[in-house]
DNA sequence: ACAACACTTGAACGGTTACTCATATGTTCA
DNA sequence: TGAACATATGAGTAACCGTTCAAGTGTTGT
């Protein structure tokens, strides 16, 4: 085995080849956002009901307010979320649809086989 | 807004409904296993290449080979990665189709929009 | 049998992170 | 204006995680 290897595989121009070292970084970020319980409950609750206040998925995520609100910052951050204010609510919802497809792609096929 | 409401939303039979309480913890830790750069990049590798050695995936990786070696224990522990021996090298590959679904789904859309 | 090799594993340490609590901001209604 | 409400945020702390270092297992070739 080659202990010192050539190591870099060129890109190969079709489908996108190895992400750069930037896109590395923020597809861990991104990852890691899912990578909570807290989060994940806020998130599949949003997959299930499109928009809600932070009081209802705070509840429904079994959690304090305050930590779904310290929780929905961050997903607001990294744009998973978005949020639409109105009054003195402000209704979170999930950002586009490739969030939408990320989570059906992993409740769809958790339990059988796995992710 | 409904402080203390009337929270789970019953499962609507149709598409898999809200993941369960295991399920939304074993989701999570699967995207832990995403959520770290190193291990991306491990992914990575193995998506381009099919199969590696270890020392040939931390070369690629830019880590140790303990690292690389701890890292691909955990994705093999949750059958992210699978291993296949010969002699005394240790070929690595993505465990099924799924976990390449979510990697080509994560790369392809970063950078457009976004995850 | 011995040395080099490929990989694994355990301990330990440093950084990150996800809560709680307290407080702040902004909104609605009386 | 003042009280109740909905959410946001800062500080602080406890738990988790990823790395390194050192040592261990099993394999190949001489």
């Amino acid at each position: 085995m080659s202990n010192r290897s050539s190591v870099v595989v060129a890109d190969r121009g079709e489908l996108p080849g190895r992400p750069s070292e930037e896109e590395v970084r923020e597809l861990a970020r991104v990852f890691g956002l899912l990578a909570d319980p807290g989060r994940l409950r806020l998130m599949a609750a949003l997959r299930e009901c499109d928009e809600m206040c932070v009081c209802d998925l705070a509840a429904s995520a079994g959690q304090s307010v305050s930590a779904a609100s310290h929780a929905l910052r961050l997903l607001r951050a990294h744009r998973v979320v978005k949020v639409r204010r109105a009054g003195r609510t402000a209704h979170y919802s999930l950002a586009d649809s490739h969030v939408r497809m990320l989570l059906d792609l992993a409740v769809t096929h958790i339990g059988h086989g796995d992710v």
